[in-house]
RNA sequence: GGACGCUUAGCUCAGUUGGUUAGAGCGUCUCGUUUACACCGAGAAGGUCGUAGGUUCGAGUCCUACAGCGUCCACCA
């Protein structure tokens, strides 16, 4: 056989026996791990300054890590980010860039507060904020967080995340709160960051503001009440707030609607359950004729559409629920104080005695709660922070290749150009137009938060006086009690954590970030809000890509929460599975964007897998181990039919699997990559080497290889093998394996093709033993007869297909006999000694019924080619697949034929 | 009310620009311990691709309508 190319042997460091003949036969990922990573954190490969020259020379590609909050543990969730990041990063890594990720995590403001206000609670104190005071209370939630911090990076280690914790950030450290202080100055300067009263999202239980996005709409019924004000009132209107009604300025109908036409310009100042209110007839499109009466009272004060309606109509607002949740003085003295269900109890019966009702039907109504905690939000005007994003403002630099410094843009446009110039693409693609629905919708941010855990907002207030300033501008100033959104520093996260506002090394060299990856249920929260802040800031991107997963639950499709007991916590699954088997199952089987149905099943599958590629490289490294073979394989370098098709298939897997990471099909990837090591190579190749033999120096070619491209997927089995098979440095900073893919060598592609056809012969010749009972212990004897290439091609490999099938012996070219099973495949027929037991009429009727299949084949693809429109309209490659089709069809066909003819 | 997604084998899901007998893993059934692996191997069964139309030489793939499930947004007071 000829020589295609030589291969470099490799060595095993060890002058001793076989590498592979020492290790256990099962994988047991818990007892090398810890090691291995640290051997990487030691060795200086997490941190770009530290990387092989290669990289140093390569182009920075840079992660930052979404921080996950300091409230506790990791989930699955996290799991799944740190899986795909830390993959990306390895890939990219390997393939020479100076691969940086950095890690961090995030103070969540709000969420750890209550989280600590909550265990303090457990342990005995009835109001910890009041008890504490705001100074001693904080240091308790900064005792909290830095124990957190200890436990989220204990397990991002245990994930096998290779980033670098030399970069390690905070959200609240003091160089983020210079960042944040930095950036509230410039936005305060240009106009977008603003001080004013409007109606804001007030959470009653802690007792602090919301943003838009911090709301949640439950599902509910709720009472919808037909009422007048009072007897004088001219027409009823209706609403599901009764107790709101103390606040309504006025009464608005359809400018259209014949009934209040005549009313629409007047003032009435019906007593309202004790109270005088004043209230005007306006006309006013938004109202919807049909619903209710048709009329509705306007309360300014706490609706949204409401307060839009008042600035129309210059309507005055009266607030008349406070930040207690319970009823103001402008209810009257005898509804004061009292709590909504309370008032609205009260108010019922009130109109009830009055005969004021006229009906009370029950409606499906959305009520707003909060996202944390649940309380039902209310809507009150308040004097708070907000940005502005539909306000134009001069920009500080050329921005988004689209506007020079100097000229005016909104944040808005800002957001929706980084993403419409394509300077950022999301994957999936949909979330495209989530995102832009999302940013047409957006209305100013609210920013300040009555919480003491967070940025504190950086002004100060002397009398009237008022300063940004992150320090005190002197004696008698009071900085301001709010701190900001926990968003507003997430928002800075690309950019701050790269050194912002310094001009840093690292900014330059990392800023835009590679890619953004995390979970599609806070794209508005965190990503949108990056775009926004980075557009503004540095006039650039955040991140070139974003890449959202789905989320992870249970098997059944449902979230994993607590209260149904189906939470799957990676820490339990990583020592009894692996972290590799852990990792593989978040990442093979899934889509961007969709959520993972996880199953402890479906982890148990992967750890299967680990132990099936240990293995593949213990047997592997006892083959290469070996002196004795590698002497004489040096001298026969020959290659075989099924050297030739596995690297083939192996240089084939390599180009596809690279390009699928590169397009961040990491789940076609890996499963291209584990048919390809499980079936092809496992069951296939080194099958036929051990009968072969002498292969130690393809062997070796395959296991780097594979150990390479799995290296990002399952980085711990792989270093492990790598390692233990003394291969050269370690594999985390070894190079990827596109290099290996040298121009094909003529031939090897057909012979490869050949190995194909005498595998299929297996396969048929397997099946016709297991359909006739042939247990695969008995040696059997076959006949093989048919096309004279296919003949000739069997024959030179008949080791190799005797051992396979099991033959003692194999007869070629001569035809079966007819008391022996047979089948067809393809140009040959395959007849099987069955020691006279076979059934004759029902092989007949078994090879009748395959050839009436294969003539009805026929027909249909001889239909096809007849057809002229096809012909004519069909590529080329179609038509003449489909000729190739034909033939080997009626080759079958014949051989059917033949077979018919001989059992009747 | 608006938008988006999903609907393919018993289960979980792939299916790239439409290309001709529809794939994987798990599960099921049969056989098997041949020293890399029983966390394994060989083989098998199993699908009118949600429904109805349409475009096309050709539709799981494109278009329209409908149905079921799910998510996000809006918030008719």
């Amino acid at each position: 056989m000829p020589r295609m190319f030589s291969i470099p042997m490799s060595r095993p460091n060890s002058s001793s026996a076989s590498p592979g003949a020492s290790l256990p036969k099962a994988y047991d990922a818990s007892s090398v791990e810890d090691e291995i990573y640290a051997d990487w954190e030691a060795s200086g490969a997490f941190n770009p300054d530290e990387l092989p020259a290669r990289n140093q020379n390569g182009d920075p590609y840079c992660i930052v890590m979404p921080p996950p909050n300091r409230t506790g543990t990791l989930h699955m969730g996290h799991a799944a980010m740190l899986a795909i990041e830390d993959l990306l990063i390895r890939f990219h890594r390997m393939r020479g860039k100076r691969a940086l990720w950095i890690p961090g995590t995030d103070h969540a403001a709000i969420a750890t507060q209550v989280k600590v206000e909550q265990k303090l609670i457990a342990e005995g104190m009835v109001n910890p904020r009041e008890e504490l005071g705001r100074e001693a209370f904080l240091e308790r939630v900064v005792d909290f967080a830095e124990e957190s911090r200890t436990t989220i990076n204990r397990q991002v280690r245990k994930m096998g995340s290779s980033c670098d914790w030399s970069r390690e950030k905070y959200t609240l450290d003091h160089e983020r709160n210079r960042a944040v202080n930095e950036m509230f100055r410039m936005m305060y300067e240009d106009g977008i960051i603003e001080r004013g009263y409007r109606i804001v999202n007030w959470d009653p239980q802690f007792q602090t503001t919301l943003s838009d996005d911090e709301v949640e709409y439950r599902e509910g019924k709720a009472q919808f009440v037909t009422f007048k004000y009072d007897e004088a009132f001219p027409f009823p209107i209706s609403t599901t707030r009764p107790e709101t009604k103390f606040g309504d300025t006025a009464v608005a109908v359809h400018p259209d609607d014949p009934r209040y036409k005549p009313y629409i310009g007047q003032t009435f100042e019906p007593v309202f359950c004790g109270k005088k209110i004043t209230v005007t007839v306006i006309a006013d499109a938004a109202v919807d004729p049909a619903f209710g009466t048709g009329a509705l009272g306007v309360t300014p004060a706490h609706s949204m559409v409401d307060a839009d309606m008042a600035v129309r109509h210059g309507l005055q607002t009266i607030v008349v629920i406070g930040k207690d949740a319970r009823m103001t003085a402008e209810a009257g003295e005898r509804y004061a104080d009292l709590t909504i269900p309370d008032a609205r109890r009260k108010i019922l019966a009130e109109l009830e005695d009055k005969g004021l009702i006229e009906k009370v039907e029950e409606i499906p109504q959305n009520l707003p709660v909060a996202q944390r905690g649940g309380a039902p939000v209310e809507q009150i005007p308040m004097e708070q922070w907000f940005i502005r994003v539909n306000k134009p403002f001069a920009l500080r630099q050329d921005t988004l290749g689209k506007w020079r410094k100097g000229e005016e843009a909104t944040l808005k446009e800002l957001m929706r150009h980084a993403v419409v110039s394509g300077q950022i693409n999301i994957y999936p693609d949909r979330f495209t137009k989530t995102y832009f629905h999302w940013i047409d919708h957006l209305r100013d941010w609210c920013i300040s938060r009555q919480i003491w855990f967070g940025h504190r907002i950086p002004v100060w207030y002397k009398g009237t006086e008022m300063a940004v300033s992150s320090e005190s501008p002197g004696r008698g100033w009071t900085q301001d009690p709010d701190t900001l959104d926990t968003w507003f520093s997430s928002g800075l996260w690309t950019f701050s954590t790269l050194g912002w506002p310094e001009r840093t090394h690292d900014l330059d060299a990392f800023h835009p970030t590679a890619v953004l990856e995390t979970g599609y249920d806070i794209l508005f929260f965190w990503v949108a809000r990056m775009v926004l802040m980075t557009t503004y800031a540095l006039g650039d991107v955040p991140f070139h890509d974003v890449y959202l997963h789905g989320l992870i639950r249970d098997e059944e499709g449902r979230k994993m929460s607590k209260s149904l007991g189906n939470v799957l916590d990676p820490l339990d699954l990583i020592p009894k599975y692996g972290t590799d088997a852990v990792r593989l199952s978040l990442v093979l089987g899934t889509s961007p964007g969709q959520d993972v149905n996880l199953s402890e099943d479906k982890i148990k599958g992967f750890r299967n897998f680990t132990n099936k590629l240990w293995n593949i490289s213990r047997f592997i490294l006892m083959q290469i181990g070996d002196p004795s073979i590698e002497r004489r394989a040096s001298s026969v370098a020959e290659r075989t039919l099924a050297d030739d098709w596995i690297l083939t298939r192996l240089t084939d897997v390599i180009v596809s699997v690279t390009a699928k990471l590169e397009k961040y099909e990491l789940s076609s990837a890996g499963e291209e990559l584990r048919d390809f090591t499980w079936g092809d190579l496992a069951d296939w190749y080194l099958e036929v080497a051990k009968i072969e033999g002498e292969k130690q120096a393809v062997l070796t070619r395959i296991l780097r290889s594979i150990l390479k491209l799995w290296h990002p997927f399952m980085p711990f089995v792989t270093e492990h093998v790598w390692k233990t098979a003394g291969f050269d440095r370690s594999l985390i900073t070894a190079e990827w394996p596109e290099h290996l893919v040298d121009p094909r060598a003529k031939g090897s592609m057909e012979r490869g093709t050949q190995f194909e056809r005498i595998r299929l012969v297996v396969t048929d010749a397997r099946r016709l033993r297991a359909e006739q009972g042939i247990e695969a212990a008995r040696m059997a004897a076959f006949s093989i007869s048919g096309a004279l290439e296919m003949l000739d091609l069997l024959k030179e490999n008949e080791a190799v297909l005797k051992q396979l099938i099991r033959a003692s012996d194999i007869r070629f070219g001569q035809e079966a006999d007819p008391s022996w099973a047979s089948t067809v495949s393809g140009t040959v027929t395959i007849a099987l000694n069955v020691a006279g037991s076979i059934d004759v009429k029902q092989e007949l009727q078994k090879a009748k019924k395959e050839l009436k299949e294969t003539e009805g084949y026929i027909k249909g693809l001889e239909r096809q080619l007849a057809n002229n429109e096809f012909i004519s309209k069909a590529p080329s490659h179609v038509v003449e697949g489909l000729e190739v089709k034909r033939q080997e069809a009626e080759q079958k066909r014949a051989a059917l034929q033949e077979t018919v003819k001989r059992l009747s």
